[in-house]
DNA sequence: TTGAAAGCGCTAACAT
DNA sequence: ATGTTAGCGCTTTCAA
């Protein structure tokens, strides 16, 4: 037979819908000996409940939507893989969304996620002019909505945000500790989260009384995936062909830390006795990096399932205000940092 | 209001709902001045049909499911990425399951999809074990599937592969070619992609007439992930203190042929100098490994679009046979591979 | 060119 | 403890 509906059971059976209904939902008494009839019915029949009829009547699609700026990005996927995590323990499906990392497309997602009737939505790395211009906060009126890594302050929106204040502290109180006073910092253009890096960069070698060298700020034009290494290879080799040098690198993320080291291979400048390399993500290459790369873990992992978690607990306690979840970050120590020689 | 329906549209522009609906779908003849009024009514109530409810009725949900062993691997988000871009093209939505590898979830994920009425499925690896056993041809009867680099014969199913054979016999060649006649090879257990480089590393160096060492055959224990570089060291290091070594080695894959680098850096062997390597999936490790990695590129996102291109079309036009689609390998030329020193 | 009404497969009042 | 029935929002005969 071609796919059995819930009749069919019931005129198998010999009871009707309703009470079939009622064994697969368990939701009301039914006398044990019906149960068994249906049940057997059931499995006879290998009857499969349809989730769209189901669905729509409107309490749940049990699915939830994960908007994503490149799902080939080498961390975006850890945090999936967390959200899948907790979704497939409670249930819930996923569908992915990937933007390219473009501002409109990820507009047209987030449209498509809400016909598409899912009970909830997660974006990792959001835009931040979509932030900014209120379109999550609008979103977040309609739909339960979770931000990931992303955030402008007095957005009225679920927010689940890694500490980079803390994790750039974390790194550059480690050099400084180790000896270093002469850090460069290198960077990409235009985002949210080297300006913090920079700012923190700024803050803590004020506090430190570390003169800030204008020589030392590195800027690269791309800043996630394979172009960005050859991007810093490119930069830190101009940087140190100069007659100062710094005695420690500060890398926004693990790409430009591999660039680091391999500007620094390149020159014959040896990782870490001459000079101490740290990044910034923990992304798989920073451990088969040789050296290799000491770095901040971001936990990405965590941060999918804590998101997920809170987006789950949304969906079902709807009345709750918003939240900002901040999470932890952790100092990876490994092997291309060391004190500097001649302090 | 919550959410308009079609009724309140028909309402809100005099007309009754069936008219409404063909406004919406463009499917019958409607006058143009109600078209208008019903247009008008649709943006004015900002009116967006439910796709639960048409799915219902038995067209189509727009929907994939793709099963995947682990998205955290470094090359299934490449194929994901190939199967979002085609699907998205023509407004197919997403479900990603995770697997973990695990034989028994990738049949539970298949269950699921089937429940959430998906109109078809990818399974990117699929376990060889659900292949053989005719869980996927079963399968196949029900629903539109194409597996993805898994295969057995005489299964009546839609493939789409990599010519893993050629791949192989590319990378063997080559090495050949330079002039190596004493070739290790490294690989993992238990993985039938493994044993089809074996088979043709075997026959190649035959038909060479190289003589076969037994100490040349490298087997660890697990072959995808950052674990298999620490295994991968480990094996080649007890290889490469051996009295004889060889003058090449090939890797089953580039987790593998950075483990080999590494390895011999370890023991003071340049690579390509003392000894020549090459790897096989060309994922973004083997472009930042010092040197890079001369590898066999597979071509993971051309395999990703070639699948769900065929998917759709077998949506569209069910009545077609099955097909095996096996797509081309390039050999990715670096720096990791030179002539032995003295032949 | 338009509308009324049946029905997709299921749940949940409301009866019994 | 079980059954009857009215929808959920839409498409699609069938009739006008």
């Amino acid at each position: 037979m071609e796919k059995p509906t819930i009749a069919d059971v019931a005129k198998y059976a010999g009871v009707s819908i309703t009470t079939v209904s009622r064994v697969i939902n368990n939701n009301y008494p039914v006398k044990e000996e019906t149960r068994q009839k249906v049940e057997e019915a059931i499995k006879e029949l290998n009857f499969k409940p349809n989730y769209l009829a189901r669905s729509l009547i409107g309490k749940s699609t049990h699915t939830i939507g994960v908007i994503v700026p490149s799902i080939t990005n080498l961390f975006f996927p850890v945090v999936v893989k967390g959200i899948e995590k907790v979704c497939s323990q409670k249930a819930f499906s996923l569908f992915l969304c990937d933007t390219d990392g473009k501002e409109e497309s990820e507009r047209i997602q987030m449209q498509n996620l809400l016909e598409k009737q899912v009970d909830g939505v997660l974006v990792i790395d959001p835009r931040y002019e979509n932030i900014e211009n209120g379109f999550y906060e609008e979103c977040a009126k309609k739909i339960p909505l979770v931000l990931i890594n992303g955030y402008h302050r007095g957005i009225r929106c679920n927010f689940v945000l890694n500490d980079q204040e803390m994790g750039a502290l974390q790194a550059l109180e480690y050099l400084i500790k180790l000896g270093h006073r002469d850090i460069a910092f290198l960077r990409a253009k235009n985002s949210y989260s080297y300006d913090i890096k920079e700012q923190i960069y700024y803050e803590t070698l004020q506090k430190h009384q570390i003169p800030i060298k204008e020589e030392n700020i590195l800027v690269i034009e791309s800043g996630n995936g394979l172009e960005t290494v050859e991007l810093a290879i490119q930069a830190v080799q101009k940087r140190l062909e100069q007659k100062e040098i710094p005695t420690a690198i500060f890398a926004c993320n693990d790409w430009m830390g591999v660039g680091v080291m391999q500007a620094a291979k390149k020159m014959g400048i040896a990782i870490p006795k001459d000079l101490s390399v740290i990044g910034y993500d923990n992304i798989v290459i920073s451990e088969i990096s040789e050296p290799k790369l000491t770095t901040v873990d971001q936990n990405m992992y965590s941060l999918g399932k804590a998101s997920a978690k809170l987006l789950l607990d949304i969906i079902k306690h709807p009345t709750q205000g918003f939240q900002k979840i901040i999470l932890d970050t952790n100092l990876i120590v490994r092997d291309s940092c060391t004190s500097p020689k001649n302090k």
